[in-house]
RNA sequence: UGUCCUGUGGUGUAAUUGGCAACACGUCUGAUUCUGGAUCAGAAGAGUUCAGGUUCGAGACCUGACAGGACAACCA
């Protein structure tokens, strides 16, 4: 944008209020004015939509400031981590369009650390080991409004609690009967300073560091320290952990050193979509109970979903982007995430012709057996998309539903007696048609066709109320089609306190079936996007062959004719 | 009956030393179109959870309610 003057104007976007606040750390000198973020997944299960949120977050705030972002992997419960989640939340970051460059952590590589540091925290009098079990340990919690009691081992001595815990390491100790805890406050109101657990034992082989620990860091502990340790300068993260920031801080100024990056968790509000689970635990449950095909299955919320459904990463990213960062949290409209991949598609899906429900026109006064191939532009939203041929013959086919026998007023399609322009083709006349007497639809339709209305043609430029889109019939390839649909039924799934969130199941989420393609989609790789005209963004399935084209649909075109209630 | 966090059109957000509530999506018109798409033009829709207070002036500041969320895993 320009003034008048020719004078560039900053077009002025308000910073939201995770950008107000590190730009105020940064202009108030905090840590040498840098900024260092990390995205801190935990490998047990795929990254969804909610994590793209965070993925941006994390490293656009890190480039909005000239930083960098790590990965971290939060690898500290060997019972549930695979070394399968790493590799999928690897390809889906870079997938999305971000980069961690020779930055790849692992929590797990700072066990030993983590360790001495527990060693130094329990002679600073700070740490006990708990001989008590989790259920004694859980009664003496607490609650939120009484305040817990206090372990009669919390006062051992240092060199009581020096030995344990190293024993502990040693694997003396049986699973679950003891743990290393942070000594707080019994009393205090937030029930995550109520001494919390550091280590526990657990004799499982880690995805990394196999079989060489038995006692493995806690969370609050290992996160905040590895943050710590990498130099970050903004540890930012979903709403839940705000009760945890004074732990967070706690156990930083046990080890901090003067000099060093101090980091600062912030927290922002989580994504949530409307028709949509974003639970781990529950996108699990639908994996292994094969409600859907897998992780990857195009209907899940999963970045591995996504993609095979043909979302772009562009169209992901300007979604995060509209829907903003704030600690308010509610429910964002799918629309907004749909509307962002038409918007995306739209500029880039080449446009061709398919046709889902087909009914067979014959054009009675063209010539049997004559073919002639038709120029049809790729992508009218691009002027560089160039524009290729696609062949005509006597036979075509169009979609059922472009056709009635006894229409309503303003439907601007094929009826008996009307015409209409077939794309990049010729005006069409509606003769007559054939009834199916079983089904009790119409079965052929007859038209006769104008030879000079030819695009381009020197009638060309006759109106008429429709264009169809079409598909000739002996060239015509044969395609799956899988028409994908939400997964839910309810705006909130996993809002009702009584309702299993299964039971909002849409069962009409996939519906499978066969649709005609023209010739030149036989070629199409994997993933590809395409526009079927008239009809919706689709992409290549994994699962196509040549000779045997599955096609996605990715999400349908805006239909103000079907809206309109027709 | 604790502590912490949050309340702005249907949804998501904006309003940066207090100054006539803005934008996107959605909705509805109309124009245009060889996609009933896209595009363009326009409209409706909130007086900012409520009640007090400070002020010439409050969405913003203060007080008190109310509502929603988070927190009592050897999960992250």
């Amino acid at each position: 944008m320009n003034t008048a003057s020719g004078e560039p104007v900053e077009e002025k976007k308000s910073l939201n209020f995770l950008e107000q606040l590190v730009e105020e750390d940064v202009k108030a000198g905090k840590n040498n004015g840098k900024v260092h973020t990390r995205f801190p997944p935990e490998p047990n299960g795929y990254l969804h939509i909610g994590h793209a949120k965070a993925i941006c977050i994390d490293f656009g705030m890190a480039k909005d400031f000239g930083g960098k972002t790590n990965l971290r992997f939060d690898d500290t419960n060997p019972a549930k981590e695979e070394t399968e989640y790493v590799d999928s939340i690897k390809e889906d970051i870079k997938w999305l369009g971000f980069d961690w460059d020779d930055r790849e952590f692992y929590a797990s590589d700072y066990f030993e650390q983590l360790y001495n540091w527990a060693v130094k925290i329990i002679k600073a009098g700070n740490a006990y080991v708990d001989d008590q079990s989790s259920d004694t340990i859980a009664e003496q919690k607490g609650t939120p409004t009484t305040p817990g009691t206090e372990s009669p081992f919390r006062n051992r001595s240092v060199e009581e609690n020096l030995d344990l815990f190293e024993r502990m390491k040693n694997g003396e100790f049986e699973e679950g009967s003891k743990v290393l805890r942070a000594k707080i406050d019994m009393a205090s109101s937030n029930m995550h300073l109520r001494d919390p657990l550091m280590y526990r034992i657990l004799k499982k082989a880690h995805h990394r560091t196999g079989n060489k620990w038995c006692i493995y860091p806690m969370y609050d502990y290992a996160h905040g320290q590895s943050d710590y340790i990498e130099g970050i300068t903004h540890s930012l993260c979903t709403l839940e952990f705000e009760v945890h920031r004074p732990l967070y801080n706690w156990f930083l100024e046990q080890v901090y050193e003067e000099g060093k990056p101090k980091p600062r968790q912030i927290e922002f509000a989580r994504l949530n979509l409307s028709y949509t689970i974003m639970s781990k635990r529950k996108l699990l449950e639908l994996v292994k109970d094969k409600h859907v095909s897998g992780w990857d299955d195009p209907r899940m919320p999963t970045l591995s979903g996504m993609r095979r459904r043909g979302y772009t990463p562009a169209s992901i990213r300007n979604f995060v982007d509209t829907i903003g960062v704030t600690k308010t949290d509610g429910v964002s409209d799918v629309l907004l995430l749909e509307h962002s991949v038409r918007d995306d598609l739209n500029k880039i899906a080449p446009r061709v012709m398919a046709v889902l429900n087909p009914l067979k026109m014959i054009i009675t006064n063209y010539p049997e057996g004559k073919t002639e191939e038709l120029e049809t532009p790729n992508n009218p939203e691009d002027e560089n998309a160039g524009s290729r041929m696609i062949p005509f013959s006597r036979e075509i086919y169009i979609e059922q539903e472009d056709f009635m026998i006894d229409p309503p007023g303003k439907f601007f399609r094929l009826a008996p007696g009307k015409e209409v322009r077939l794309k990049s083709a010729f005006i069409v006349r509606c003769d007559d048609y054939k009834m199916n007497s079983t089904t009790g639809e119409p079965e052929e339709i007859y038209c006769s066709y104008f030879p000079e209305t030819r695009s381009g043609g020197s009638e060309a430029n006759r109106k008429v109320k429709g264009t169809l889109h079409w598909v000739s019939v002996p060239q015509a390839l044969k395609a799956e089609v899988r028409l994908y649909d939400r997964l839910f039924s309810d705006p909130e799934p996993d809002g009702h306190k009584d309702v299993d969130f299964k039971e909002f199941l849409n069962p009409d989420s996939l519906k499978v079936s066969e649709c005609y393609v023209e010739p030149g989609l036989a070629t199409a790789k994997a993933l590809e996007h395409f526009q079927f005209q008239r009809i919706g963004y689709f992409n290549v399935d994994p699962d196509s062959r040549p000779g045997k084209l599955v096609f996605n649909r990715t999400v349908a075109l805006k239909d103000s004719w079907a809206k309109a209630g027709a």
